[in-house]
RNA sequence: GCCAGCGUAGCUCAGUUGGUAGAGCAGCUGAUUCGUAAUCAGCAGGUCCGGGGUUCAAGUCCCCGCGCUGGCUCCA
């Protein structure tokens, strides 16, 4: 018979594997990187003996995604064969491949320690060298439990009992056999990049309520190159990391006497936030939004009335004035409602777009705080549209737009998910339908690609989903658009149409940068601390040679906080060196240096971001500054007025 | 909240088998007047996270809190 191996024909024989057949189409070179084959969307073994039905098949590579994923997960069954081998007592529970790396839940009488997974680490290395081959059997269900009943595994007898099938796949390699759908690569020798990274407690399927099992965590490559890369993308994590540059730059701090989860905002990262803030601000009203703004507390009874109460509660802060219970608000939406109630409505009114820089509080658990990026105070930058069911699709569009434009400000490549309705919901069948063919159409209308997160909506209602890729290709969620049919109806939401009849409106909610903080803590390991001009708190520095050019120093100064600039002056008696590194350790992008020949020409030395530009006059300098603040600007089509948030003259 | 690790000066970190706390940077004072990433000297700086315990003696060992870090679960 004749196999067509990527797109050539290749003859092949009865019982031949699919890695015998493959052989034949390439060269020896390219065979040794091939870790399976894929037939139709199945990934198969290389080792398993060709099937009839399989007339196409493209050989898996290595380093494709699909090949990263056999190499990690095959990884996860040698480091289960390893432990097995240094703690035999352990038992296996699952290990699939993860982005980046793979992992193994194990549960064992003590914690692993740093030590150990040295040693299981060296005894990874020691089964990649011996090369075994992974070899295939499929087994009955009875042979099955027998055989992991007499290894006393009991999580894999567990899995076997919930899966309920007759037969199951079994994987060896070496002396090592696990329950496992496969593929797997053809040998141990392939996995020679990788490298054990951390233990974690995880929960066993995930459930909280089990038992906690030990995670060991590792990272696989194709190749050594790509294993050191991504070490090295690690390293640079660190380096980037909000909370140490937070501390380092000045913008913030916690503070254990003000409470876990509690950003206290320091001069410079107050000034940041301002000016993005105002950003924010200029913009929604740009786009026909309503800044409004809401109490922090507001009567329990109100949040009874939402649902909150009985939906949100544990995440919530309570009060109690003059005896009447107040909650502090976890979201904005409370006010804006009764915004909208404050009077009729009518159709012409709508669609309504309330925005708020809210500051919420939620009580998120002790151990899900980080940074910046995880806290239990935030202001979102939520706006609440209110339309006719007729304008939902339009509403949407524009939203997404404005995420759009707002993420190309910033340089962020994004993804969309359209997340539909979960198990767990409320709402007629109709609505539902109604609102994610809305937000499904809208998606398709702007044009950008996006993925469909199915039974991952909200139980009020579907959501688009923004996720934001970073310079280290890292994704954070941030903007999110929401449908909503409860509050609608529990607060009796009604307009009147052109007909005099009263209608429900439609309640959407959505964020564009999600919270003020966590897009900060975001922007800080983006931009590793160096803000675009336009957001930098300290936009120049004039460093003074000697005390001789003070008076100039001055001037400089003056002269462009005179112009919009946010900038200060240096005059500490110190070398020049000395004070130039300390304005690029600070990510001051323009350095202006004054010295006997600046005092001359009556310009300043340019140094932009470490780069020497040279001697300028000082219309120069304020022009360079503002050209180079509207850039990002100019580059997504939105006007920049250069004058926010100067210092003082 | 759960599992594990960690907590020493503003920051980064030393601190032997338990014997009474140290460096660099930052700060202050003085000298130095200097051209694009660190001038020199001196001074000051500590409830060793908090509270109990063991001990003649605890930064060090034990227990209980609190906080942080990495995960799990949850999420802007």
């Amino acid at each position: 018979m004749q196999v067509s191996i990527a797109g050539q024909a290749v003859e092949a024989h009865a019982g031949e594997s699919f890695g015998e057949v493959l052989a034949r189409g390439l060269s020896k070179k390219k065979m040794k990187d091939v870790v399976a084959v894929r037939c139709g969307d199945r990934l198969l073994d290389l080792f398993k003996p060709l099937e009839p039905g399989c007339d196409g098949v493209e050989p898996v590579f290595a380093d494709s995604p699909a090949g990263l994923d056999v190499i990690r997960h095959s990884a996860a069954h040698v480091m289960a064969e390893a432990v097995k081998k240094l703690f035999p007592t352990a038992k296996v529970t699952i290990g699939p491949s993860v982005e980046n790396g793979f992992y193994y839940d194990f549960d064992y009488e003590r914690p692993f320690t740093p030590e150990d997974l040295e040693a299981i680490e060296a005894e990874m290395r020691a089964i990649v060298a011996a090369d075994h081959p992974f070899r295939c059997r499929v087994a009955s269900r009875a042979a099955a439990e027998e055989l992991f009943g007499g290894m006393g595994e009991d999580y894999k007898l567990e899995l076997i009992r919930d899966l309920g099938a007759e037969q199951y796949s079994l994987y060896t390699q070496g002396g090592f056999t696990d329950l496992c759908r496969g593929p797997h690569a053809p040998g141990t020798g392939l996995l020679g990049a990788f490298k054990l990274l951390s233990v974690a407690g995880a929960y066993w399927r995930g459930d909280e309520k089990n038992k906690m099992l030990q995670r060991i965590y590792g990272t696989a490559w194709a190749t050594e190159k790509e294993l050191k890369a991504y070490l090295h993308r690690l390293e640079e994590a660190k380096r980037r990391d909000h909370r140490k540059l937070g501390v380092a730059l000045d913008l913030f701090s916690f503070s254990d006497e003000a409470g876990p989860g509690m950003v206290i905002w320091h001069p410079k990262g107050a000034l940041v936030r301002t000016i993005l803030e105002d950003f924010e601000r200029k913009e929604h009203l740009k786009r026909g939004y309503h800044i409004v703004q809401g109490p922090q507390i507001l009567k329990q009874e109100l949040w009874e009335k939402s649902g909150h109460y009985d939906n949100y509660r544990e995440n919530m802060y309570f009060t109690a004035i003059d005896e009447t219970g107040y909650g502090v608000k976890p979201m904005n939406c409370l006010s804006h409602m009764l915004i909208y109630k404050s009077r009729l409505r009518s159709y012409r009114d709508l669609p309504l777009r309330y925005f708020e820089l809210g500051l919420v509080h939620r009580h998120e658990r002790s151990g899900v705080l980080h940074g910046l990026t995880r806290v239990r105070a935030f202001t979102q930058d939520d706006a609440h549209l209110i339309c006719r069911p007729d304008q939902v699709q339009g509403e949407i569009i524009g939203v997404i737009e404005f995420v759009r434009d707002v993420m190309g400000l910033f340089g962020f490549e994004y993804e969309l998910e359209l997340s539909t309705r979960p198990e767990k919901s409320i709402g007629s069948d109709a609505d539902w339908e109604l609102a994610t063919t809305a937000l499904e159409t809208a998606l398709k209308t702007v044009g950008l690609p996006y993925q469909i997160n199915e039974g991952d909506g909200a139980f009020y209602g579907p959501k688009i989903d923004i996720k934001l890729k970073d310079a280290l290709d890292r994704r954070w969620q941030c903007a999110t658009i929401q449908c909503d049919f409860t509050l609608p109806e529990r607060f009796d939401l009604v307009y009147t149409d052109s007909d005099g009849e009263r209608r429900r409106p439609v309640m959407l909610h959505r964020v564009i940068l999600g919270s003020i903080e966590r897009f900060l803590g975001v922007l800080i390991e983006h931009f590793a601390g160096a803000f675009p001009t336009w957001l930098a708190p300290v936009q120049a520095r004039v460093l003074t040679v000697t005390d001789a050019h003070d008076a100039h120093a001055g001037a400089v100064k003056n002269f462009l906080a005179a112009r919009g600039v946010r900038v200060e002056a240096d005059l500490r008696n110190e070398k020049l060196g000395y004070k130039v590194r300390e304005a690029q350790v600070e990510k001051v992008p323009y350095v202006l240096v004054v010295g006997d020949q600046e005092v001359e020409s009556g310009g300043a030395s340019v140094r932009l971001r470490g780069e020497n530009l040279g001697s300028r006059s000082l219309e120069e300098v304020a022009a360079l500054i503002a050209a180079d603040c509207a850039e990002p600007f100019k580059r997504g089509g939105m006007s920049y007025r250069f004058d926010s948030c100067a210092s003082a003259v």
